[in-house]
Formats: structure tokens, sequence, C-alpha cells
DNA sequence: GTACATAGTTGATATGGATCAAATCGGACG
DNA sequence: CGTCCGATTTGATCCATATCAACTATGTAC
């Protein structure tokens, strides 16, 4: 391993988004070339989480917002109850936090499924530099708004889909963001538990273990514990449109 | 009326933010007294839309976002299937439209409930505006996090919450924004059908219906068509709370 | 004022998924 | 290698809400 020590060794801190490999999915593909100094400025890399791990916590002072580079992370809200409700998924490449930026304090809280790295940007300097760079600035408010959507289909299936539905979509959502990294959209792992698909899916733990293995004797999906085969893709995509089908044939 | 025709009838057209009654819950509550102008050389105030027209329209180019000044607005998305889901409901102060800044496209259709009045701010010029004024920006990010957060809360409840939960939650929601703008927290009548409120929620209308009707024989509520009267605010926060109370008691 | 359409209510029945219960798997650790 | 504890699966039963059906109220056009 000795050769991969970078020569650099003064600022080991030092964020390279320049040579990371998700530039093109994270914040710097908003920013030209030469701005993504300015980005590199204000990050701070490389920090480590291991399973089960806080990022941070609900209600407590905002700060940052935090990009995945390797591992993953669910977000959920707490009720007064103590009930828990999983928000989202992150996986390498997403923002985590954009639910609270402007707000005082975390809206919920963000958990290292894995062994997890992120990268820090804290919210004052990120503010004012989107305030100097439009596409930046830009690129904020579309990942906002996409979060938005997203949160808006996940209302959907919630409300008007079955089990199979919401599974399906679920898998799907996981396949196409494999993809997007080059790696295999027909086999990978689950970075979650069943208890967090179910949370997040409004679903038993119960009913998720169930589709999972009706799924399988269709012949749709291979499944042991969280190595997951997609055989049958189009399948899926049917699943998740059989509903609206039915409505309008 | 005549006295009420203001002097300046040369730009009848100019917005007067400055004057507006809603500026303390709109875009001008971020902003100095004298960046106003700013604010009001971008927007285009006054645009009215009967019940039923379309404010904007899902799938067309993204122009503007509006602020509601009278009357109200649903947004809903329609699936390939022409299936629809309605994702929010917005009140006078509110502003419509966060979800799809920053995208090609509007991400909903937007459609007036009533007669209702508009100012429009078009994003191009909003986002040139919010890159001078670091306030404006932060009330931005903060509108759309709030935007993020709601529709979290939205799936928790539609995930984990019984119906009458759903429905205490909503009637509560539009009492807290009817009490914002200085009008009776308990007595309103709502600005949208049984079908809009069951299909938000994830109901059948009958199932509306009947919450409506067992929380007027509880003494909760009084209602007549969309007339609405809360009889019992703790009763409903109550059944709100419910939930949580019974799983940590 | 009458008629038609749309919105809302009420009743009867069916069902998808929750819940309860129990068995099995899997991995961490001594 | 065996033990233990949490995660997952499987089975049996129950219930909240959807669905189907019919009726009533409201409002709008003529």
């Amino acid at each position: 391993m000795a050769q991969a020590i970078p020569f650099r060794q003064a600022s080991p801190l030092k964020a390279s988004c320049h040579q990371c490999s998700l530039s093109n999915l994270c914040l710097p593909l908003a920013i030209e070339e030469n701005d993504l100094d300015r980005l590199e400025d204000i990050v701070q890399q490389g920090r480590i989480f291991n399973r089960g791990e806080h990022i941070f916590d609900q209600s407590t002072p905002y700060r940052s917002c935090f990009a995945v580079k390797s591992g993953s992370i669910k977000t959920s809200i707490i009720t007064e109850g103590g009930e828990e409700q999983v928000t989202g998924f992150f996986m390498p490449g997403e923002l985590v936090g954009l639910d609270s930026i402007g707000s005082e304090n975390y809206a919920c809280t963000a958990k290292a499924l894995e062994r997890t790295s992120v990268c820090e940007f804290p919210v004052d300097k990120l503010e004012e530099l989107t305030g100097k760079l439009p596409e930046l600035q830009h690129h904020m408010y579309h990942l906002m708004s996409q979060e938005i959507q997203n949160s808006h289909q996940l209302a959907m299936l919630l409300s008007k889909n079955t089990a199979e539905e919401r599974i399906a979509a679920l898998l799907l959502s996981l396949s196409s963001r494999f993809q997007r990294r080059r790696m295999s959209a027909t086999n990978f792992s689950l970075p979650m538990a069943r208890n967090d698909i179910a949370n997040f899916l409004g679903l038993a733990v119960e009913t998720v273990s169930r589709v999972f293995t009706r799924f399988q004797n269709q012949g749709i999906i291979k499944a042991r514990g969280r190595e997951v085969e997609l055989l049958d893709v189009e399948a899926l995509q049917l699943v998740t449109r059989e509903f609206s089908r039915q409505s309008h044939p």
C-alpha cells in the first residue's frame, strides 16, 4: 500500500474534488473547472463513520450538509412519541441534509448504514459560495427541488400503491443509482435492513419479507439476505406501472 | 370605491410589496426595507385565475414560481396512467412551484381552487436577485427545506397514521395557517373538495366523509359542507398524537 | 322553477396488509 | 466449535379502510 500514499502529504485533509471519481455526480458537476478550487477550499473531506454512528442528529444546530463519498446513510425523523420514520437512503455522490438548509436545527437524524466516508460542507461557507457562483446556486436549487419531488413520489407511492409496487419501485430506484456509479444495475447488495425498507415504505417487516419471496418465486429477483439480483427488470417495471395501467387501460 | 384608487395610476401593474398585507409571510419578510424595491422590480403582480384554471402545467417549461395573494391553489402530479396525486394546498402568503426550481419543466400542475390572485416571480430574475441578496437566498433555502420537511411529514402521516389522525392533522394545519393570517383559527371554510382531501391524504372519499361525521358526532367539529368549525382543538391535537402516545406511553 | 350534473353522505361487503406467534437463519464472540 | 441475540422468514388470524351501491344535497343552466 506504500505506493498509494500521495506526495502532497503536507495537507492530507485538503479536499481533492478534482480527482474524486464522484465529481460528475456530486456538487462539482455544477462548477467550472477553474472555480473548483473555491469549493475545495470550503470542503472538509474524509470523515469516516462506522455502521450505526450518527452523522448528525435531529434538533441539534444545523452546521453542514454532507456528500456521501463511500458507504451509505439513512435519514429518519423521530416523533415526540419516539416513533421513527425513515425519510431516505443516500448513496455515494448524493447530498444529505438538504431538508434542513436554512433552518436552525437539523430536521432529521442521519445514520451510517455501513462504514461510510463523507465530505462536509459547512452551510455558512456554502451559502456564501453559492452567492458568488450562480451555477452552483442553480444546482443547489435543483438538488433541493429534486428532493421535494422525490418526497412527493414517495408520498404517492405510500398513498396509492400496493406493497409489491412499492418494493419494486425501491429496487428499481436502487438499481438505477448503482448504475449511475458504473456498478451493476442488476447485481448489488442492499445497504439497509428489511426493517428500514419496511419503515421507509410504510409496510410491516413481514410484508417486505413476503413480497421478496413472492418476487423470488415468480423468478423476478433472486435474493439471499441483502444480496439481490434482478433477474427480470422489465417485470419489475411492469409491477410499478400496473397500478396506473389498471385505472386507465 | 373611488377613493381606493391609488394616485400612481401610471403603473398599475407595478408590484407594491411595500403595502402588501402579506409581506410578513411572503418573500419580503427576508428583505431589508431598502432592498424591497429590487424584489418589486422583478415581480409581476395581480394575475387572476378563476376556479379550475391552471397556473402552470406539469412538464411545461419552468418559468416562474408564484406567491398566492388571495384565494388558494392545489398542486398535483399526474402519473403516466393519468392517476392524480395531490401534493399540496397553498394559501395566501405561500409560495407555489418550489418543487421545480432549477428544473427544466414544472414537476406538478397548479390549479386554482377558487378565484385566486398571484404574484409571479420569473425564476431567472429571482435567481439573479438571490445571488445578490444573501438574506433572500437564505430564505429561499429555508422555504425549500421547509417544503421538503412538509413532504416528509406527509409521508409519515400516510405511512403510519389512521384516517382520523390524518384528517385531524390536516384540519389543524389549515387552522394554524388561517391564524397566521389573523383569521379565525376555529371557523373557516375549506378551500378544497372532499375529493382533494381524500386524494391528498391517501384515503377514499367515503372515508373522509365518515371521519367528518364521526368527529361531528363526538362534538369535536361542526361541519356543513365546506364550512368548518373546530369546537375542541385540544381533542383534535390529542387525536394526532394518540398514535405516538400508544407506542411509547 | 325544473332538470341535470356534481359533490357529499351512508350502508354493506370484501380484502390487503397488520398483527400475533413461532420457527429458522446468520453472524459475533467466547 | 458451540452459544446467543438480532434479523429474517413463514403461518394464522384480524381489522381498518377500500370498494361497490344507493341515496341525498347542492348548485347551475335553461
